[in-house]
This record gives structure tokens, C-alpha cells and sequence, in this order.
DNA sequence: AGTAATACCTGTAGTAACTACAGGTGCAAG
DNA sequence: CTTGCACCTGTAGTTACTACAGGTATTACT
């Protein structure tokens, strides 16, 4: 049983209230990225509830697209204790610069993906212009 | 000297003609995408048009998105000979779905990301709004 | 013919961020 | 005391390449 719910949790427990995959939370240890938590006599990780709240971090930061590493820029700059507004606020940019460039790639993809269906009968006929397009449009 | 230019091509030529990395080519092969081709008497693939043509078509279907799978697929597909235009437009439509969930998951990114950073006046202040919405909006 | 430069060869390991086992232990309830 | 679930370690697989290392083929030039 849980009674002192925020300082002995067990890694299923930090895993349903995170959101996080247990073989992920194991995973983001080996990687460094979470730090390696206490063990019961039994060896089992005992985690606490500053932990879980990184661990939240660092799934809401994965959710908006940011790279492990990204993450762990971010974790150095604001664990330093010494990070600016301003320093946080260009990894972010930098961040939403690359999100932009993708979604510009992905616009132009699903263009030319309805320009090429387009084309297109949907017919029961063998020749298909996607598939002309395809071979030949070079 | 390249004198055939459709016949005997090496390696480094297709690759030059099609865009495609060397060590893609070979990957290719590998994974049975593209075929084994003939090789000369000291053992250097040699391959003809319509293997470039083929690796054209993978290049181009790379391009939009579809995945090695989905690219067999669409080969399996056209090779057979017993494909008609409407199960290529399934292929294609079922891949416009996915590109168009990435696309509104990268719109929704963008949109947290711009809000966020919107709450930050980049300052040289050690408190940042957005490390408070990562850490604590939960 | 000899040699140097370049292009090619195989095979393996590394990348990102997990996910999926296999085979074994901890722990609480009936 | 045993059943069953949660946990443990360690390794391999996923996608689509990319990057070597160490060796051979081919071509050009002298």
C-alpha cells in the first residue's frame, strides 16, 4: 500500500502518474537523463516526488517535439540554477524553428500527395497516372 | 568510359543520376527493395535502365514521405502487373492520412510552442515562464 | 610495365528513442 | 506457503540509413 504518496514511489507508480512507459523511465536512466533513484533493500527503485516532477518535464517537453537532447540542455541550463529567461527562450525558439521547417516539408508533401491523387479515377482500369508519375516524372 | 548510357551502369553513375547515396544503394539491396544486379568480372554491380528507373521511383516515393514498406507495397503492386488504379489510390490516400495526422500533431506543436514562448520576455532574469509551464502545468 | 588515384567491395557498428522479450527476484494477500 | 503481480537485468529488435575499416578493381599516366 501507498500511504506517503510523493516520497517512496515504486517506478509503476511514477509510470502511471507521468505518463511514461516503465521501460521508458529505465531507459531515460541508462541515457542519463533521469538521475539513478534510491533502491529498497529488495532492490527495486524508490523514487520521489521530485523525480516524478522531472520526469514530467521531460515528458511534456518529448510531447512538444523537443529531442532528448534539447532536454537535456534545457535540465543543465535550469538545474545550473544559473539560467536566464533569455537563454531558455532561444532553445525554445530554435526549437519552434525546426517544428516550422518540418511542417513546411509536410505541407508541400501533402500537396503534391493530393495533386498526384487527383490524377486519379480510383478506377479498375490497370494503368494508374500516380503510378506514371511516380517512374516517370523526372 | 560510359559510352551505353543505359546498359552498364556502376554504381557511383546511378547513384549521380538518381540522387541516391552510395551506401543507400546497397542498403536497398539488402533489404530485397531493390534488385541483385548483374556484377562485372571483378565483382562491381552493373546495372541497367530499369534498375535506375526503379531506384528513381523509390527515390521519389522517399521524398513524399512513404515508407520502404509502403514502397513494396507499391511495387509488389505495379510489378505484378495485376494492379489497378484504385488500389494505388488506396496506398496513396492511406498515406495522405498519415502525413495529414503528423501535419495537425506539428500545427498543435507549433501553436503550444509560440504560446509558451510568447509568455517569456527573454529577459536576463534567472525566472523563466516557460521552464514554470514545463515543470509545473500538470 | 609500374604506379598512383579513384571507385568500388564486404562486413560491422553506430544513430534516435524507444520497445519487447527472456529468465529471474520481491513482495503482499489468501 | 504459494500464487500472482510487479519488479529486476541484460540483450536484441525497430526504421532508414550513415560511417567506418580494411581490402580490391579499374583507369590514367609515366
Amino acid at each position: 500500500m501507498e500511504n506517503d504518496n510523493t516520497s517512496r514511489l515504486l517506478i509503476g507508480s511514477v509510470s502511471s502518474r507521468s505518463g511514461v512507459p516503465i521501460e521508458t523511465i529505465r531507459y531515460y536512466e541508462r541515457m542519463g537523463i533521469m538521475p539513478d533513484p534510491d533502491r529498497s533493500e529488495g532492490g527495486q527503485r524508490l523514487y520521489n516526488s521530485g523525480q516524478l516532477r522531472r520526469l514530467s518535464f521531460i515528458k511534456r517537453c518529448r510531447d512538444l517535439g523537443f529531442s532528448l537532447k534539447e532536454i537535456r540542455d534545457l535540465l543543465a541550463l535550469v538545474e545550473g540554477g544559473q539560467h536566464t529567461c533569455g537563454e531558455v527562450f532561444d532553445l525554445t525558439m530554435e526549437h519552434l524553428n525546426n517544428v516550422r521547417t518540418k511542417l513546411a516539408d509536410l505541407i508541400k508533401l501533402e500537396k503534391a500527395l493530393v495533386r498526384m491523387s487527383g490524377q486519379c479515377s480510383r478506377g479498375q482500369v490497370p494503368d494508374c497516372p500516380i503510378v506514371d508519375i511516380l517512374f516517370d516524372e523526372i
